[in-house]
DNA sequence: GCACTAAAGGAAACCGGTGTCATTTGCAAG
DNA sequence: CTTGCAAATGACACCGGTTTCCTTTAGTGC
């Protein structure tokens, strides 16, 4: 059985609460006693249940992690990201997919945050724009914190990065490549990460000059197959594009797919640019010039938004309060052929 | 303030005992009683704290997850598996990531088991081929099932695939498709998976009455750069194979790739089989074949093994002893053409 | 009507920690 | 030498459930 924490009191020939005070680091201790007491601990391999801590605190050490499966790599990445930041802490992490077209998300959610008292929830693109969700844990009494593409809350609530910067930047890329018959294909409807990603194309066609007609703006689902379809419209257009913009890895991979099926080369006679640069970017032929985030960094600072209050050697202000997404450069994208 | 077990107790004019006997289905009350307390529990949305339960119980309703995040798309697959056995119960499923050429893998390990006090872990490969981290899990005193490629252990704590049944098939496809110059990449050393699935191959090509000379095996790591390595080695070859057999997916995705790069036309001159059927299989272009595995009903059927003897609902017997994998057709099979 | 038995329900201890408050100890000042 | 005060430690209740054991109640056979 493992050692409580009135073994160790016992072994050690004091109370309770002096143990207690040793694995809370109070400040007033004898170091005498300290170290005695830390040496019958070390001995045993004690380890404070967490239950009963969480129990007798009355708040529990579990970080939960709420997605909707858009993307396995963002995902899995963004869970390694929030354990690094719950790295040396009594914290970990639970996690729990939703469905957000279900009617019964927010119950879901409530369900799931109430029954494991969790501490706080991080909450994943595209249920973080869903400001009912966020109200829910306010109401709830849970943390949050949102991930997203712009900043739609409070800095403490929130961790951002700037894809309307970060697509300006790789539309201007495309267009000193000479193109200025560039299509897009857009996020799906109410989606803020659609709207951001299509805002910075769009903000950088007009500082060109270049125009975007309707017909170039295709809609996607941020899914393979909507961005199959999106793709067959934009290349049925003539002229046709010498371009495109996909607002994710995804349907950046349909487009290269649909335009090797049409025996159209890539980059020669299309240039394509996508957005995460998920494994499947650098997988393709040729690779996908894509636009990376920083995954990884923005879940181990949403952990530390969190469990700040918690666990006093944490300074958020050594946290950046923006994070800024880089252009990768493959070989998708190559200046326009002249159209004979 | 969440109502708490007294709440309802004052309210229903019983005692505590009384709501944890509702709470726990026991038989010895009276329907009138159980009606009136179930109405007040209903009413102030009761839910017991897992922490204090727990406590008292000498036990958590926490499952983790162990992984080397060899493939996102598996682990988070897993993941659904696993909460989908754990719905409706009171386990909540924590993840942990570790990195299995620590030499500190077990004790990282028993760490998070320990801390979280886990009322059972799910071990995925390739870890889970590690006998000596079951043997970890037997000392610490906590519940676990391994996932693998093939039995190891008593299928208490076992759930497994039958990798080498599934890749004799797909070998044996592309015999029948006419190809007799066949090569593989194989998986790492000392992983399961990799011998299983080398077996596979070889036990169809000895069926077949053909040979495998040791050229035509090439070892990979499971990931997308070392499957490239390997490609190069068997286009090298003369006379050059007209199929490859890639022990996962990342690097049949490789050999696309290479093949790519050398110009040599996929089906027409190389045919390429993969294992896993993850997300990029069918992006490519060819798609590929590939073996798919069923991952999410192997992690339904690891927490119901886990979590049996704590949920009455759970029928063992009514899980498949064994899972089947499928071949999966696509595009990058096609009959051998002749070389002139 | 009475003793006996089984079922229903309650009181109190307990799980393993933490908070509050009281007590002891050590040391400087008067 | 006493008093005063702060630091170090301990006793005990408490967090919210469960378990053990006991009491009450109702039903049964005689």
């Amino acid at each position: 059985m493992k050692p409580t924490i009135n073994d160790i009191a016992r072994i050690a020939g004091v109370s309770k609460k002096t143990v207690s005070r040793v694995i809370n680091d109070s400040p007033s201790l004898t170091c005498e006693t300290r170290g005695k007491v830390k040496a019958v601990i070390d001995e045993l391999g004690y380890v404070p249940n967490p239950q009963a801590r969480a129990l007798a605190l009355g708040r529990n050490f579990l970080i939960g992690l709420v997605h909707d499966n858009p993307n396995a790599q963002m995902i899995l990445n963004m869970q390694q990201g929030i354990l690094e930041g719950l790295r040396d802490t009594e914290f970990a992490m639970v996690v729990q997919p939703v469905n957000r077209s279900s009617p019964s998300l927010i119950e879901d959610m409530r369900e799931f945050i109430v029954r494991q008292r969790l501490y706080g929830v991080v909450i994943l693109p595209p249920i973080s724009e869903n400001d009912a969700v966020a109200q829910m844990c306010v109401e709830v009494g849970c943390r949050y914190v949102r991930m997203g593409s712009a900043v739609l809350d409070d800095s403490a609530h929130m961790v951002a990065s700037n894809d309307r910067d970060a697509v300006r930047e790789a539309t201007r890329f495309l267009i000193d490549q000479g193109h200025c018959n560039i299509a897009v294909i857009t996020g799906p409807q109410g989606f803020r990460s659609a709207t951001e990603r299509f805002a910075g194309f769009e903000e950088a066609l007009i500082e060109a000059g270049l125009k975007l007609p309707r017909s170039h703006r295709a809609q996607g689902e941020y899914t393979f197959e909507s961005g199959l379809a999106a793709t067959e419209k934009l290349l049925d257009l003539s002229p046709r594009p010498t371009a495109i913009f996909a607002s994710n890895d995804e349907m950046a991979a349909a487009v290269l797919y649909a335009a090797r099926l049409r025996g159209i080369s890539v980059p020669d006679e299309l240039s394509i640019v996508g957005f995460d640069d998920t494994p499947i970017a650098s997988r393709l032929w040729p690779p996908l010039t894509t636009v990376r985030w920083p995954i990884v960094a923005m879940g181990r600072s949403a952990a530390h938004k969190l469990i700040a209050g918690a666990v006093h050697e944490i300074d958020l202000n050594s946290e950046p309060s923006e994070f800024l997404s880089s252009l990768i450069r493959r070989g998708s994208v190559a200046p326009p052929k002249l159209q004979p």
